[in-house]
DNA sequence: TTGATTTCTTATCCTATCTCAAGACGAAGA
DNA sequence: TCTTCGTCTTGAGATAGGATAAGAAATCAA
């Protein structure tokens, strides 16, 4: 169950037997199934997910009622509001699974105490949010710099595997675009090449 | 000089009078002057720099020249590209003054000891990460999410000193609007009000 | 296998925002 | 005080992308 979460853990940082074993302690398995909620808005996010396997999504629906994608976690990825989870008030996110998926939840408290016990593991999460820093980063400049076109040749560039993966329409609203537009552009990509 | 710094610090964490004086051998202080350049596009990002007062502004140059902010800091902030200084490898970004500036520069290798030998810093940045990467998310999900009207207003109510305190055009560049439609954007929102 | 449901494509029309251009305003220096 | 330079405003025309609608294709369930 931990294979993929040390896994990555170990890409980033040390971790002696004893600290896994007392990490592990702190983490709860769960399988939620494609299309199930993990979170729903206005509920509190009281867990920080890892994915072991499957695939999630977490997204805001605005007034219209349109979805708009903010992240997607498929194995070796988090997944949560942090906002809500940190300040324990009501999410404004949804998150659900996009495929079957297999997960460890970890509670406010026992991250809070993990990170206490074990400090190599503040060391990971510091080197995990500077890199989702960058990625983020990334993402803004293309949606505040770029057109449609471009904002999807720069994801199929540096996240091919996103775009293989997510369906399309999920693809579009992650990039702030309407399905339409997605796909007239790969048409006229695919009629260029 | 370190007096910002410090009560920054505190706000997220405890340190010890000797943790504080062996925090401060690490940085070197560095005025810059309103237009003068931190870092310009090519070259590596040597160090973090924390804002003691002043303001910066950091930007992406894209082919037809036009201008991306991507980050302003003023007093109590950090500016750096993280991607070039954790990585080692020549910035995509320009940073320079928006006013005179008085600086706190740490270089990647005593970024590196620092958190080694005062873990308590760890877990500053950790906690300073996650704070940057849930304001990020707010400011990526206006841009996909909204109008350029909206993002405006949604703008002006999270972050009311950015407005009064960056030049129009910039505030426009940093939403991803041109200075123009900001402009008539300010027009109809006063006349309505 | 077949019908039902969801996702993707294509077409037409429409609107928000951009582009280009010119003028007004205000801050900074001579 | 006057001049100059950068910044902001306003206008008119152009366009990328949105809205709506309908049909095609793919996926799923029975």
């Amino acid at each position: 169950m931990f294979e993929v979460f040390f896994s990555q853990v170990k890409d980033k940082v040390l971790l002696s037997e004893a600290e896994q074993k007392l990490v592990k302690t702190f983490f709860s398995p769960k399988k939620i199934r494609k299309k199930q909620y993990l979170l729903q808005e206005g509920n509190i996010c009281r867990h920080l997910a890892f994915v072991e396997k499957g695939l999630l999504r977490s997204y805001s629906v605005d007034e219209k009622g349109i979805e708009h994608m903010i992240h997607f976690a498929w194995e070796g990825w988090w997944m949560a509001d942090m906002l809500s989870f940190l300040s324990i008030e009501p999410s404004t996110y949804h998150i659900d699974a996009i495929e079957d998926a297999e997960l460890l939840l970890i509670s406010r408290n026992d991250f809070e105490e993990m990170l206490l016990k074990v400090p190599v593991m503040e060391r990971y999460f510091r080197i995990l949010f500077q890199n989702n820093i960058i990625s983020k980063e990334r993402r803004l400049i293309s949606s505040i710099s770029n057109t449609a076109e471009e904002k999807f040749i720069h994801l199929s560039a540096t996240n091919p595997e996103l775009i293989k993966r997510i369906p399309q329409q999920l693809v579009a609203s992650y990039l702030g675009i309407t399905p339409e537009t997605l796909s007239r552009i790969k048409k006229k990509l695919n009629q260029i090449s």
